[in-house]
DNA sequence: TTGTACGCGTTATCAC
DNA sequence: GTGATAACGCGTACAA
């Protein structure tokens, strides 16, 4: 009925004992090299492949690794899962795509299912707030393996790789300055997401540090498209408007393009505009958007090889907090004033 | 050591067997409603979970399913990859994702890892070719659980979710048509996949309907931004431009609009344009692009749906085809002439 | 070099 | 209603 060939098939296909097929498949020593290529011909033959999860109840591993983010509809995600793909395969570690979608049951319920499914690890942007920090808290100390990336919980021993949010602001800002601005506006999304609280930070310390006198303006848009477009709606219906807008991440960005569109106003001649997030359609926009870049290969390729680094080497070294640098790239979206 | 909780564990804790623990936990008939209670409880206390690999041994099943795409860093896919998971947490499915890049080679190894993970089923948008077709007839023959989307593979009986690429190149070519142009220009992906040679042959074959005189034009991208940029750039310096371009997908539209510009022309004032996909980014531009849009949450979500059918009712129907119709969304990158 | 036998944590099939 | 116990397929200590 179920004819997926076992070990004990082609043993008894060989005339040897199982315990001989898996030493010859796993390639560990004790098989004569004659009898071990005849097990490699047959189990070939059969088209035998091992089932990880009898293999899984005595090697305690699974090569899957569970990976939780917001949401895979971002393309920033997209894209850092997508370059973590390139490290794990050539590994032979799988990925178990988790949405999270901001919500703190969710990605209890994932985390825990996750382990009872015993990934070898986990690489998480994590939601944030208390939830978060428990169950994650709660990870570490039952000696899981867990690497943050874009976003992490502070106080808790893990391998992180993030960016330096807070530099990103300042180079956008300071380049506003020079370019003469001074009502500069920020879209940002909530403060319960990390990267928003952070990003929003470095938009406040930079504005004291250039312009001290200009009082900070910050609308929340919750990284949602949609909200910006309100939030962002509401910023420029304001009597005296921003001269230019900063945005905190990539879906933010189309909503705050969108809301300027709907009201008429043109980048850069009335309004000057710097987008986080670099995706291909930034850089063929009218005008070339001006944008805070993020490493998005580095972020995915470190996160995914630190946790592999738990797999392959056994000493237990201290947690590595990786902090990658933004790049502004210049283009035409801010204009001179 | 390893204190992960077991059945045995909390058995012993309550003083009773693992067998009707394992029937209280599963809700199976058999247990005092007294006792059941008493061993949720401490099951609870515990943070007991069951282990899946385990449960999988015997019950030959994972709730986890394998999805396979081109590379989920094209943000269509990520789209529709999203809005399965939608459809498949509820019913506590899991998503192991993998990328084929094109590559048949990397495709058969993942199908085959996704088999050996005893994955309840797959979702795949194949590579095509031999080796896809073999791969995945050789999958339905093992009665594995597979439902194809976006791309599906001819004859081969199984679930699959497509839309109507020629209909939807019919509409552009006609609206176009409508517009005046005559000199169209397809810019497709290359012949190995199944979305370019679906969509290059409703172009060739509407430009034979509407404008029989004309010699159609295709350029080949490859589905990449790069490729795409060459491809175009080919295509404007012949003598005789077309006025109007047409693209096979996303990434296509991307590269095809950064050669358009650096040529400095303009859309549409010098040439037209309409783009297959319709992401968000599209209906921001400048000017907003006009679209043949495809139906990407529905794609998604039948996919998973008809996916979940097999596990849950287990009458073996005939294999379901869906053909979903992408929609022309008119906005402003086409001129009349 | 090779084989035997046990255990990984569950679920299912028997008994009681 | 409850408890032993046999699978599930594999890896491995131990014996030969």
């Amino acid at each position: 009925m179920d004819n997926i060939p076992k070990l004990k098939d082609i043993a008894k296909q060989v005339g040897v004992s199982i315990a001989t097929v898996s030493r010859a498949l796993n390639n560990k020593p004790g098989v004569g090299p004659e009898l071990r290529k005849k097990i490699l011909r047959a189990a070939e033959k059969t088209g035998y492949t091992v089932n990880i999860l009898a293999r899984g109840m005595k090697t305690r591993t699974t090569a899957t690794i569970g990976i939780l983010l917001s949401d895979i509809s971002n393309p920033f995600f997209a894209a850092v899962v997508s370059s973590m793909e390139k490290v794990l395969y050539p590994r032979h570690y799988n990925l178990i795509l988790c949405n999270t979608n901001e919500n703190p049951e969710k990605e209890k319920r994932y985390v825990n299912l996750l382990f009872s499914k015993h990934v070898d690890g986990i690489l998480i942007s994590p939601v944030g707030g208390r939830s978060s920090e428990s169950l994650c808290r709660e990870a570490v100390r039952r000696q899981r393996k867990i690497v943050f990336f874009d976003r992490v919980i502070k106080g808790i021993e893990a391998d992180a790789v993030v960016i330096d949010n807070r530099v990103g602001m300042y180079e956008a800002i300071r380049y506003l300055v020079n370019q003469g601005h001074k009502k500069i506006a920020c879209v940002a999304g909530n403060n319960n997401i990390y990267t928003s609280t952070e990003r929003e930070s470095g938009y406040r310390e930079s504005m004291k540090h250039f312009l001290p006198d200009v009082q900070p303006v910050v609308a929340y848009g919750n990284y949602r498209e949609k909200d910006s477009y309100t939030a962002t709606l509401n910023l420029l219906s304001n009597s005296d408007r921003p001269t230019a807008i900063l945005t905190a991440n990539n879906l933010t960005s189309i909503g705050a393009i969108r809301a300027i569109k709907a009201l008429g106003m043109r980048i850069p001649e009335d309004i000057s505009f710097i987008g986080f997030d670099d995706l291909a359609w930034a850089s063929i926009y009218s005008p070339p958007l001006t944008v805070i870049s993020q490493p998005v290969d580095i972020i995915g390729i470190t996160a995914a090889s630190l946790l592999l680094r738990h797999f392959e080497e056994p000493t237990p070294e201290k947690p590595q907090k990786v902090l990658l640098k933004p790049e502004l790239i210049i283009r035409n979206s801010v204009q001179k004033i």
